[in-house]
DNA sequence: TGAAAAAAGGGGATTTTTCCCCTTTTTGTT
DNA sequence: AACAAAAAGGGGAAAAATCCCCTTTTTTCA
């Protein structure tokens, strides 16, 4: 019997190659597609002979992260199963994941037996659920956690954030997009309403968490 | 001849582990210990009958991080050279690291054959420093660079910083902390000196970068 | 092609933050 | 015992941020 094919997709060459090695070592798969982005890993099935079982995909990647990844490939490779590997456990990330296709979420912490355990579980049961997956997806379908998800963000509105994130004043911050304080202060409300935060500093910790800084 | 004994210190496992395999077939070097923080580390330490000639650690660990344990290291044990290995190239960590005696800082999105080039120059030139390294640590010869790094903060004002980053009026934090609010005042202008920022943004960015919230 | 959404701006008031100037008491260290 | 540092607090004023209420113009999209 031949082997299932495996793809690491993932930034940090290092961690990427030496799991290339520890997958190469399970009985039953093989490392098939290596790609250090979401954009190479699309570069790399459009003209690929063979297509991956299972991509294990990195969250915080530059130039395509995992997020619109695991979206590009649910809409056009949805027989590829994407078990995600992150860093943090944030309830956030897990929901986007889930929502845009993945089969699963490990952290990146865990003894590589899991991991084993979640590739076989991903092909036999079709998903990999831990605990903390599993209580996310519950508690997310009570309350009020469905908001803040998805939240859209316009251009403009991006610009000031990144700018409120900063040290400068509002006054500056309308300069600096030729704009008149008053603007800025619209866009702040805006925003306030938007992210359900009461100050600026709540911009901020949003800013941060949301990696938009 | 025997191989070279190294340790991995990374509280994530599978990272941990895969790069255990990695190493394990280069030629001449062979993982001996392993931990996942600080912390545990010093334990092993202390009871092994046979020390590391090289310590890869990771910077960023629960219960002791890398920059703790390779001060630690360069007290009672300064025959372990530390090779530090990170996710940023953060000026602040590299030159943290390398004042408490790491001989070089990888990163973690580098191609295996660096490490095994970088583990092989640890052993013979006592160092192993990137182009990036170098510049940081010639940058930091200049200027005010030397400032920025061991910044000690009181107790009560670590408390202070860490309510200033939520979305808290002084007011509210003067409540929780059980003090007048002209006190927070003092150490509000007091963590502005030291820190060098211009207002309470630059608080919750300086507490969010140094990993104090 | 017309309604909705986005972008830009204003008046005016209140609250919060920032920034000086200080004092007292406690704690730690030669 | 003496001095330095840390912890706690106050008066007062200026600047910035917050929060309502609005209007106009341009873009987008069904």
């Amino acid at each position: 019997m031949s082997k299932h094919a495996i793809a690491i997709i993932d930034d940090h060459l290092l961690f990427a190659q030496s799991l290339k090695g520890l997958i190469n070592t399970f009985d039953h798969f093989e490392v098939t597609h290596e790609a250090n982005n979401g954009q190479t890993f699309i570069d790399i099935l459009n003209k690929a002979s063979r297509l991956p079982e299972i991509a294990l995909m990195d969250m915080n990647m530059p130039i395509m992260d995992g997020v619109e990844t695991a979206g590009w490939l649910q809409k056009n490779f949805p027989s590829i199963k994407v078990l995600a590997l992150s860093m943090d456990d944030d309830e956030n990330s897990i929901l986007k994941m889930i929502r845009n296709g993945a089969k699963g979420y490990l952290l990146k912490d865990i003894h590589p037996d899991i991991l084993l355990e979640a590739l076989n579980s991903v092909l036999k049961e079709g998903f990999y659920h831990t605990k903390r997956v599993s209580d996310t997806l519950v508690g997310s379908l009570h309350s009020d956690a469905k908001k803040k998800t998805d939240i859209k963000l316009q251009e403009r509105e991006l610009e000031f954030l990144k700018l409120a994130s900063t040290e400068m004043t509002y006054k500056e911050i309308a300069n600096v997009m030729s704009l008149s304080p008053k603007t800025i202060d619209g866009y702040r409300e805006q925003l306030f309403k938007k992210l359900e935060v009461k100050n600026r500093i709540g911009l901020v910790i949003y800013a941060i968490k949301n990696k938009i800084v």
